[in-house]
RNA sequence: GCCGAUGUGGUGGAAUUGGUAGACACGACGGACUCAAAAUCCGUUGGGAUUUCCCGUGAGGGUUCGAGUCCCUCCAUCGGCACCA
């Protein structure tokens, strides 16, 4: 009996294929599971990241296959972004095409891989359908005041005259024609994902249980909530008339009101409003004006790497609560972009301040004391207040909050909440995306489509030349009319980043949509399938995809598509695949094809070592060798079925001997571990373990029933990882009958006899053989005896047995 | 710098959550089969002593009858964030 897996596969994944065995049940009575991989970029071919991730899906999916539940497992495609665009400049092939054509051939691949996908459910996110419904969502959210315009920064390179991603820029040069690249401003989308800030933090508490908790800790920082004081700084009378009465003062926010006292200077960021009115209005002297604009120049990101500088700029602000003047500074760490774009410095208490201020010889302040121990400047610990006037002799906590409320008392400042989290920009201006659906009128300004005109599509007489924008610089694509007035108008062409389409697929895959055309999902499907139940894919997305899903999840709600607060109720992050010690990459060679692979020892051997070689969440390391081993494995397994009967029910054996009992109990215990292994702790590994021990044991004896349980039983539990093998093994012996839920003999667990250490303060001296839940006096005198040698002449404080484990002896001297 | 994770044989990794460390597998060594090789099967395999002893889970300390597991300090590796006021 030849283990020929090839053969085999093939058979059974036509068998599955010809009788739809995936697809899910219409049945709502039936108890769900949603089970769902992070689908794949179509790049052209599936790498072993592929396989590790849909394996482990699929050992989860068909599990609850077997325990008899309404399973959801599809799959689909991220099929837009850049690679389509890059491979169109590169070898001259519509995007389309190139993408389409690399859906196929990958979908044959991961059929080889035997895993076990609906295919009603499959789509493309650049399929024209799946744009349709997207574009309604963000026309929702514009009218929601979700989605608004404003001006980006990009990446532009004049001799394309295209914007380039981050990845693009090479060193400060585009990647293609090595010119160097400059920051341009331009319009583009963004949608308010801040307005969520609070409640995608505030729901974290719903995730605390199924999601890695350094996931968690990840978006918690990413969304980056802090707590404190805004309030207004008065310019002085003179600086008023300075800046011509324009401005009487601007915004600060500090999470150390307790510090207030110690203000010496101000920083302003070189964005803000207030400097770009001064360099206009030629309120600055040359120099000054120099300095600021070189700060301007210099990415926001890449000021982190420089030195602190600034400079005064001839204007002070009166100290809301001493009323005296602090001089106004631009200062290269202040960010625009966060909170109002300008700080009180405290350099007593700040390690920026601080830093700044002895560059520049300002004053510094102390009004924080340590509670012991000597004052060491910057001190930013909490700490007694002094020399802060009614406030001095306060702890830092009492008084912030003694502060904030005179302020609010005041009426000049109030406690606020600032987040890190941006919002998202999702523009692009690129061809192989999701157009973003709306029109430029010269009466109505930015108007959305119509949603009776939707889909906006793309159109296919497009040359990618990786020169301009392809939707800009085609002949008629962006004519059109107003949707209100009928006037000529212009299309945008600006595309959506590939992000938003992840963020809803999931609840695209509950509705069978070639049946339901007329909504994106029906809303008894998306209440009956969601939330995901378990949700597998790589740490990579552990913000970005995770943040924004979230975020569309409780979009979608609000705006009455969806039901639920949260897409995935659990979350497995499944580690990288090593080879050499090292990511496997196609640049640096060490990649294995999957393909090959599966060509040389099948896809159970793929699958069986991949689950076996590390818990799913760790890395990877790859070993040849040990898929020999796995294969190895199955050959056994495979040959061994000859030693087993055929029948329709399972027997239940009575064991004679003690190699029979062990044999027995091993299956067993391989049986009770899938249970929890499924459905709690992933540690696949060890289930096979447990299993290729059961098979070992099994080997020992020489009695066909037994034998033929352990298959019964094994087969049953290794389907989910292996199904081509354990279904033909399941099919030349059982007709099937053992796939299902199979009852644990608790007897078969249970000893006659046990074995139990015998330790002498902790260290292991002997071993005995009892029966179990034996007395325990009698335990301790046997124990005693076994262990003579040790204890004789000794006086014994204290005897402490661990039932069914061990005897531990405390003796003196 | 801050936050988080991880450190166990030659290697990947187990250890019922405080109770016999090293399951299972890879590799290595030895043997059987064979004219021979491959495949397969059977042994041995943490280190050191050589008679049943000592050492050993990154290092050091602590709690405990008992620590890979809990606590403290340190070291190393990996990951995330990085002037967020």
């Amino acid at each position: 009996m030849q283990y020929n897996p090839k053969e085999i596969e093939k058979k059974w994944q036509e068998f599955w294929d010809k009788n739809n065995s995936f697809e899910p049940s219409e049945d709502k009575t039936l108890p769900k599971k949603y089970i769902l991989s992070m689908f794949p970029y179509p790049s052209g071919r599936i790498h072993m990241g592929h396989v590790r991730n849909y394996s482990i899906g699929d050992a989860l999916a068909r599990y609850y296959r077997q325990m008899g539940y309404n399973v959801l497992h599809p799959i689909g495609w991220d099929s837009f972004g850049m690679p389509a665009e890059n491979a169109a400049i590169k070898h001259k092939l519509h995007p389309k095409k190139w993408t389409y054509e690399n859906i196929d051939y990958m979908r044959k691949e991961l059929k080889s891989l035997g895993l076990s996908f609906s295919k009603t459910r499959e789509f493309a996110t650049s399929d024209t359908e799946y744009t349709r419904w997207e574009q309604e969502f963000i026309i929702k959210m514009y009218e929601k005041g979700l989605l608004y315009q404003k001006n980006q920064t990009v990446n532009w390179c004049e001799t394309c005259h295209t914007v380039l991603a981050n990845e693009q820029v090479i060193e400060g040069c585009c990647w293609r024609c090595d010119n160097p690249i400059i920051q341009k401003e331009m319009p583009g989308y963004y949608i308010a994902i801040t307005k969520y800030a609070g409640e995608l933090l505030d729901d974290m508490k719903e995730l605390r249980d199924g999601w890695p908790k350094r996931v968690l800790t990840m978006q918690e920082n990413w969304i980056g909530r802090s707590l404190g004081l805004e309030f207004r700084f008065e310019l002085s009378q003179e600086s008023k008339e300075k800046l011509n009465n324009c401005f009487d003062g601007y915004e600060v926010f500090t999470t150390r009101a307790d510090t207030i006292y110690g203000v010496t200077y101000s920083a302003l960021a070189p964005e803000h409003e207030i400097v770009n009115y001064m360099i206009q209005n030629n309120l600055l002297d040359e120099q000054t004006k120099q300095t600021i604009l070189k700060m301007q120049s210099i990415l926001p990101r890449d000021r982190a790497a420089q030195e602190k500088e600034g400079v005064y700029i001839g204007i002070d602000v009166i100290h809301p609560l001493t009323k005296e003047k602090i001089p106004v500074w631009v200062a290269n760490f202040v960010l625009v972009e966060y909170g109002s774009g300008a700080v009180m410095a405290v350099p007593a208490h700040d390690e920026r301040d601080f830093e700044f201020a002895n560059k520049y010889n300002l004053p510094i302040k102390h009004v924080i004391e340590p509670p012991k121990g000597n004052l060491e400047l910057p001190y930013t610990n909490p700490g007694i207040l002094v020399n802060s006037g009614e406030f001095s002799g306060m702890k830092s906590e009492e008084a912030k909050k003694a502060i904030i409320k005179k302020f609010e008392e005041l009426g000049i400042g109030k406690e606020t909440v600032n987040y890190k989290l941006r919002d998202w920009g999702i523009s692009r201006q690129r061809y192989w995306g999701a157009p973003i659906p709306f029109i430029h009128c010269q009466n109505c300004g930015l108007v959305p489509e119509k949603i009776e005109n939707l889909p906006v599509t793309l159109p296919d007489d497009v040359e990618i030349t990786g020169s301009g924008n392809p939707l800009e610089t085609h002949p008629t694509w962006k004519k059109c009319v107003c949707p209100r007035c009928g006037a000529d108008a212009t299309r945008e062409t600006d595309t959506m980043d590939t992000f938003v389409q992840s963020s809803w697929y999931q609840f695209r895959y509950v509705t069978d949509f070639h049946k339901y055309k007329d909504v994106p999902f029906r809303s008894e499907d998306e209440k009956y399938w969601m939330s995901v139940d378990e949700y597998i894919g790589g740490i990579e997305h552990a913000i970005l995809h995770l943040l924004y899903a979230r975020f569309f999840t409780k979009a979608l709600r609000d705006l009455g598509y969806a039901s639920v607060n949260e897409p995935f109720k659990n979350l497995l992050t499944q580690g990288m695949v090593l080879k050499d010690g090292s990511k496997m990459s196609k640049s640096k060679g060490n990649t294995v094809d999957p393909d090959e692979l599966i060509e040389k020892y099948g896809a159970d051997t793929a699958r069986l070592f991949i689950l076996f070689a590390a818990p799913p969440e760790k890395e990877l390391e790859w070993n040849d060798k040990a898929v020999e081993g796995a294969f190895r494995f199955l050959n056994r397994l495979y040959t061994n079925q000859a030693k087993c009967k055929n029948t329709t029910t399972k027997p239940n054996p009575i064991p004679a001997s003690k190699a029979e009992k062990l044999a027995r109990k091993k299956v067993y215990e391989t049986l009770k571990k899938a249970d929890e292994v499924y459905t709690k702790t992933f540690a696949f590994n060890t289930l096979i373990a447990s299993a290729m021990e059961a098979l070992n044991e099994l080997n020992k004896i020489d009695n066909e029933d037994i034998y033929t349980e352990g298959y019964w039983i094994i087969t049953n539990v290794l389907e989910p990882i292996v199904p081509h093998i354990a279904n033909e093994i399941a099919d030349n012996l059982f007709n099937q009958e053992n796939f299902g839920k199979i009852e644990i003999d608790e007897s078969a667990l249970k000893d006659d006899e046990i074995t139990m250490a015998v330790t002498v303060n902790g260290k292991k001296r002997a071993e005995i053989h009892v029966a179990p839940n034996e007395d325990k006096d009698k335990l301790i005198e046997v124990a005693k005896q076994a262990a003579a040698r040790y204890i004789d002449g000794k006086t014994i404080i204290k005897e402490i047995v661990v039932p069914n484990k061990l005897i531990n002896i405390v003796i003196k001297g």
